[in-house]
DNA sequence: CCAACCATGTAAGCGGTTACATGATTGG
DNA sequence: CCAATCATGTAACCGCTTACATGGTTGG
């Protein structure tokens, strides 16, 4: 579980409220990090607790609601504490993998499909990541920082080129088998 | 959530007691689906009781405990069901994204260790996909199940591959900014 | 003034993980 | 006989998802 060391991360770059963090985790994080404002608040409030992050509520800004956080020492050093600890590659759990098992055993069920709209799918956000690639990673030289980030969005767009590459793949087989099971050796 | 679903492939494939299937979800479905022992038995009693499977404990071999579940025809077509509805791609949520951008905010954390971690992991898993593929998918023609077993396990073969083209990469990137952050201006 | 958005929260339920527990079977 | 493995389960906890609820702010 690293959820609060995604916020924290996300904290250094820019002390922001719980509703704004939620909205960021829609964007740019979100795309290898999903979260819902309930678990945000949630994390916030474990993390406030904890020590890690302190909010300035009524502290300068007293009309509203708004609670800014930002990260405390001790949050700082959570996070450069847990970046020291080995961490497992993410888990695949991919539904259209079983699909195609069960195509195996009881097929056919049309996955075409399900395919089609999965290369589609990929090739979208290919094409999203290219364009931030081009919009933010263009220029040379890079600092330090945008190298690392480009970083990051190069492994999302290498993921979705084997994704897109595979699909294609997929498709021509499974129109071949649908092909030869369709008519055959009537 | 697609367990159930992933249980009644398995079951199709051949008929089981929870403990095979725990153990076959450590092999060949576990590339791709991970369940623990737990899960499925809890998973079994409920697709039991809504009489997708069956077990023939006193039916046939009541010597034991062992109870060999099988599928019904509701189950088939549970299965049938859910292939034909549409289901999105697994979300990542990697660890390692987290850590190399907050490297970019509170950096050096030293990542170049992980990374390497994470290149032979890859490594291995992609040497035993291929070992599969050398196995079980090397001799012509294939069967239909077989063209569509051998399909699931590129896709594996092709993310793996991703990877450790993105490790590689990402590791030169580390250590040409390490070296700079080292030495540098002073 | 009203709609849209900002902003934060509670509650219920489910899936997944870990720990614990029990007993039967099999092979050395 | 004893250890390893087979085989099935209960219990507790935690994270994630979804639904529901509330009230403030801002702009047309």
């Amino acid at each position: 579980m690293s959820l609060p060391h995604a916020l924290l991360t996300s904290l250094l770059e820019k002390s922001s409220s719980g509703y704004e963090l939620a909205r960021r985790f829609e964007r740019s994080i979100g795309y290898f990090w999903k979260a819902t404002h309930q678990q945000i608040y949630r994390e916030l409030g474990r993390m406030e607790a904890q020590g890690w992050i302190a909010a300035n509520s009524a502290d300068e800004a007293p009309q509203s609601r708004k609670k800014v956080y930002r990260v405390l020492d001790a949050g700082r050093q959570a996070l450069r504490d847990w970046a020291a600890e080995p961490s497992d590659p993410a888990e695949l759990r991919e539904d259209l993998m079983i699909k195609l098992r069960a195509e195996a055993v009881i097929g056919p069920l049309g996955l075409e499909h399900e395919v089609e709209r999965r290369h589609a799918l990929h090739r979208d956000r290919l094409a999203e990541y290219q364009a931030i690639e081009a919009r933010d990673f263009s220029h040379r030289p890079l600092t330090r920082e945008d190298t690392l980030r480009h970083l990051i969005l190069k492994c999302g767009i290498r993921l979705e080129e084997a994704q897109i590459a595979w699909s294609v793949e997929a498709l021509v087989t499974l129109r071949r088998l649908g092909s030869v099971t369709g008519r055959g050796a009537t």
